[in-house]
DNA sequence: GTACCAGTTCAAGCGAACTTGAGGTCAAGC
DNA sequence: GCTTGACCTCAAGTTCGCTTGAACTGGTAC
């Protein structure tokens, strides 16, 4: 199995060396020696940066997708944990339906305030009541979107 | 209309004082006068909080919700920027639902490892392509998850 | 043999959205 | 008149997932 560097794997995951080196720390990712001072990963650990994208996408903080991976460098993926996310996802698939039809609506009501609304005002009640939860779902700030490897 | 004191606002909205106290730093709400030290809101407030919990949970930052609030304290909401963010729930959702599936059937799926069934690996090829967002949709920590008053 | 530069470490910083703590104030109840 | 306690201010702290900066190292090219 080729042996790959930082700069490799960062160009091939679309994951900054800094990030690596911030997944090594946290146990997330294991380098499997050195050549002089830079780190050297198997080829497999690309296969585990998807995992780890993939967790994040799902929700899972970092700390709990470093948990699912065993000792022995196995993913151990919990299953019954795999379909109660799903089961979460699924809740919030149908919230966020709600709220994209909401918003729809606000912007075609004809109401001369989006409070005198009913549609808009129900989902306001929806949203304040707790039954969303307050995610930055698609916070356009701060966090990087760039795309994979070119 | 009647005046209400923070304590009411928070007990009524489930948002806590401090809570109160920094959205009104932050331009969100207004009180509207005080009684010896405690802010006085009108209980118009109780609409904007809920319309800033629908903010947020759309996906809007406190920033941008702040922006959305005329100076004279109604809310001119940007109708393109409406259809615009429903356009990206409606992609979230999308991505949602195939995570949703993949962790539906890696939950069920006789690979002996995930990493061997190919659907899993097509998903986890899906999010470290960078397609899918990596954000904290469903993060179970930190964040408040308090039902709303009782 | 030496200069170069990509990599290294460690600590600190960031940004969002709040919370917490210390010390202060004021209306109300007794 | 004095205590009580909820609220006040201001600064600093928290969490998460990284990034950035300063000072350093070591294989590689010349």
């Amino acid at each position: 199995m080729r042996l790959l560097d930082i700069a490799e794997v960062a160009q091939r995951s679309g994951t900054p060396a800094s990030a690596l080196r911030y997944y090594e720390e946290k146990g997330l990712i294991a380098s499997v020696g050195r050549r002089g001072l830079k780190r050297l990963f198997e080829s497999a650990v690309l296969e585990r940066l998807a995992l780890i994208a993939l967790g994040q996408t799902a929700g899972f903080s970092l700390a709990e997708i470093a948990r699912t991976f065993l000792p022995d460098g196995r993913a151990e993926i919990d299953r019954d944990r795999l379909l109660a996310k799903a089961e979460e996802l699924d809740g919030m698939i149908g919230q966020l339906g709600a709220i994209r039809d909401g918003l729809r609506h606000a912007a075609v009501c004809p109401a001369p305030s989006h409070l005198e609304c009913p549609t808009f005002r129900r989902i306001m009640g929806l949203a304040a009541s707790g039954a969303l939860p307050r995610s930055p779902l698609l916070a356009t700030s701060g966090r990087r979107a760039r795309g994979g490897a070119t």
